[in-house]
DNA sequence: GTACCTGGCACAATCGATTGCGCTCCTTCG
DNA sequence: CGAAGGAGCGCAATCGATTGTGCCAGGTAC
C-alpha cells in the first residue's frame, strides 16, 4: 500500500509506447482492480466456467492487449505442470534428412502451439545416452527420435522416425520398406537385369536392416536372385559420396560382373557413379544405379537419378501428430506399434535396359 | 493482431501419466535430514561460499544420484530468471542453408549448456513479426535470426546471421563481400572474361543487396565492366535450381553476348546450366558459370561447379559464441556492429578461358 | 419474511527451487 | 572465564500464475 501504484483508474492520456518491463499478473490485476484469480481466469479462457460477466471479460482483454500482459512461462509451468515443448533427437541437424523431417515436425508442432528442442548425437554414445535426460530436464512432454535408436523407457511418450523399432509404448513411424523394394527391384527386372549388385548401409544406420529384409523377400517374390558376392556394405561416418564411392570401388575390384546397383541412399548413389565413371563404365549404358531418398540433387545431377523417394516432411508431420496426440491422451497401451509411409518411385535417368 | 490473443487452451488436459514421480528437492532434504537450503546450495555448486561441510557434500551428491534428483526447470526459471534457452529464426529450416548454420549454431550452444528452439517463418509477414514475441514469451535469454530481418527492439540481444543490418545493439555475423566477389571476379578476369552476365538474389533474401554492391566495388577496382543488359534477378520463392534457370532462359532470349555467369547461389547456378545445356551451348567451353555457397551436390554434379564457400558452419558458431557474449555480459554498447568471416574460392570445372 | 439460489468475484494455498539473513554451537584468545 | 569469531546450517520470503473453496449481494420462491 505504501508504494505509488502506477495509474488508479484515473484518466490519462494514451499511456506511453509500454517498453515496461514485462507486466505480471499482479500489476495487471491492480491496474483492473480485479483479482489475480478474475485475470487469470480470462486470459485462460475458463472464464465462462467460472461466471465472469462478459463486461469484464473485455475490460481485462483490453488491458492486457494495451499493458502488453505476457503470462511468465515458467510461473504457469510450475503450476500447471505443462510446458508445451518436445524434444527432437537426430543424429545431425545440417544433414538434409533430418532437416527434411525437422520441417515437418515443425510443421505440425508450431500448429500446436508447441515448441521444440533439437539436439544432435553424431552417433556418439554419451550424448545418445545423455540427451534423453537432459531433455527431460527441460521438461519436454515427450521426444522425438529421428534414425536414432532409444534404449531405455522413458516417462513421456516417444515416437520414432526410421528408428530401431523398440517396443515398450514406442509408436514407430516408418517409410514402407516392401513396397520401396518392390518399386526399385520390379523396375530393374523389367529392363531385364538379373545380375543385381547390392550397396548395404552403415551399421549404425537404423533403416540398414529392414531395407535389406524387405529387399531379400521381394527379390524371393520376384524371383531374382541376390549375390552375395555382389553384396558391399558402406562404411565410415563420413557424410557426403565418398562411402559410396569406396564400396564401389571394392565392388569393381573384386571383378565380378553386374548391370544394375541398388544402392542404400542417393549419396552413395553418387558415389557409386563417380566411381563407375572412373573406370570406364557409363551410366546407365553400362550399368544401371537405383538410389533411395530422392535428396535434391538427385533431380540436378547428370544423369538425373532414378530413385525411391521417401516423404520425409510427411514423415516428420506424421511423427509430431502422433506424439502429440499420445501427449493428448496418453500412451494408453499403445494401440499400434508403427505407422507405414508410403514411398513414391522416380525414375530419371540413370537406368537403362540391361546390356546383354 | 495485436496484443495477447485469448489463448484458449482447452481443458486441464490429464498430465503426462508419468510412471515414476521425479524426486523434488524437498524429499531430497528430507531424507538426508537437511533442509532444502542446503541441498540446494550443493547442488549449485554454491557450497564454498556458504561454508558446507566437505562431508554433507558428499553425502547430497550421494543422495541426489541415488535417488535421481533432477531440479525443476520451472521453478529454477521462475527464481533465477534464467532459461539457458535462445531462439534461433530461419526461413525454413529444411533448406541446407539454415540447417547448416544451425549445426554451428548447436555445436556452441550445448557446449554451454543451452538449448534452442527454432521457428521458421518461410517468409510469411505475420510469422516473421509474430515470432520474436512468441519465443520471448517462452523466456528465450537471445535470438539468433538467420537471413531473417528483424525490425523491432528486444528487450534480449539478438545476432544475426546474413541478415539486414540494423542498427540498435544488433550484432551481425556476415560474410566478407568484398572478399568474396574479389576471388570470383578475379578469377572470370584471370580468364580473360570481360563480358560477364550476373544473376541476382531474390529481393527477399538479406545476401541480394550486399552482395550486389560488393560486386560492383570489386568490378570498379578490377576495372571490369557491368553491362546492365547482362543482369538478371531471380524471382519466385520456389527453392531448387527452377529459378536460376527461368533467369537464364530470359536472359538467353535476350540475345545479349556473354562468356560468364556469376550467380548468387549454386542452386541457380546448376539452373543457369541446365538452361545453357538446353540452349546447347557447353559449359565450361562456352560459358563459364561460378556459383556462390559450396553446396554438397556443387562438388558432385557435372561439371563440378566452381563457386564461393560460406562457412556456413562456422557461421553458426560465432554467432552463438557472440550470442552467449551478449547475454552474459549484457548489451552494453554493442563495441563491433559485425563481425565478418571470410569466404574461400573452390574451383572446379564450370569455368574455363573465356571463348574468343 | 425467511430460506434458497445464483451470478460475480476474492482468498489463500499451492507448484519447487533460490536466497538474504540469522541462529546455533565450538574454538580460541585475552 | 567471557567474548569474539567462524564454521555449519536452517527459516521463511520470494518468483508469478493456477485453482479449490469461500463469501456476498441481489433476486426469486413460498
Amino acid at each position: 500500500m505504501k508504494g505509488t501504484s502506477p495509474k488508479p483508474m484515473g484518466k490519462r492520456a494514451a499511456p506511453p509506447p509500454s517498453s515496461r518491463r514485462s507486466v505480471g499478473l499482479k500489476e495487471l490485476a491492480a491496474h483492473l482492480g480485479l483479482s489475480q484469480t478474475t485475470v487469470s481466469r480470462v486470459m485462460n479462457g475458463s472464464a465462462g466456467e467460472f461466471r465472469i460477466a462478459a463486461v469484464t471479460q473485455q475490460r481485462v482483454l483490453k488491458a492486457a492487449g494495451l499493458l502488453n500482459y505476457e503470462p511468465n512461462s515458467f510461473a504457469r509451468g510450475l503450476r500447471s505442470k505443462r510446458s508445451y515443448t518436445v524434444g527432437v533427437m537426430v543424429p545431425e541437424i545440417s544433414e538434409g534428412y533430418s532437416a527434411l523431417v525437422l520441417g515437418g515436425v515443425e510443421d505440425t508442432l508450431l500448429q500446436a502451439e508447441f515448441f521444440y528442442f533439437v539436439v544432435s548425437h553424431r552417433h556418439r554414445r554419451e550424448l545418445l545416452e545423455g540427451y534423453p535426460r537432459l531433455l527431460l530436464s527441460r521438461s519436454v512432454e515427450g521426444i522425438i527420435a529421428v534414425d536414432t535408436p532409444i534404449r531405455e523407457a522413458l516417462p513421456v511418450p516417444v515416437v520414432s522416425v526410421s528408428g530401431h523399432r523398440h517396443g515398450r509404448g514406442l509408436l514407430a513411424i516408418e517409410l514402407d520398406h516392401l513396397t520401396a523394394a518392390d518399386f526399385a527391384l520390379s523396375h530393374l527386372r523389367d529392363l531385364g537385369h538379373r545380375r543385381i549388385a547390392f550397396i548395404r548401409g552403415q551399421s549404425f544406420s537404423s533403416d540398414t536392416r529392414p531395407r535389406w529384409e524387405a529387399i531379400r523377400r521381394v527379390c524371393s517374390t520376384l524371383g531374382l536372385r541376390i549375390h552375395p558376392e555382389l553384396v558391399v556394405q558402406l562404411e565410415g561416418t563420413e557424410p557426403g559420396s565418398r562411402p559410396g564411392c569406396d564400396a564401389m570401388q571394392k565392388l569393381l575390384a573384386a571383378g565380378h560382373r553386374f548391370t544394375a546397383v541398388f544402392a542404400f541412399n542417393d549419396a552413395s548413389a553418387m558415389g557409386a557413379i563417380a566411381a563407375l565413371h572412373e573406370n570406364g563404365l557409363h551410366v546407365p549404358r553400362d550399368v544401371s544405379v537405383v538410389g533411395f531418398d530422392d535428396i535434391p540433387s538427385a533431380a540436378t545431377m547428370h544423369p538425373g537419378l532414378t530413385t525411391v523417394h521417401q516423404p520425409l516432411r510427411e514423415m516428420g508431420q506424421t511423427a509430431a501428430a502422433s506424439l502429440l496426440r499420445l501427449i493428448r491422451e496418453g500412451v494408453g497401451r499403445t494401440p499400434q506399434p508403427s505407422i507405414l509411409v508410403a514411398p513414391r518411385f522416380v525414375k530419371r535417368h540413370s537406368t537403362a535396359k540391361a546390356a546383354t
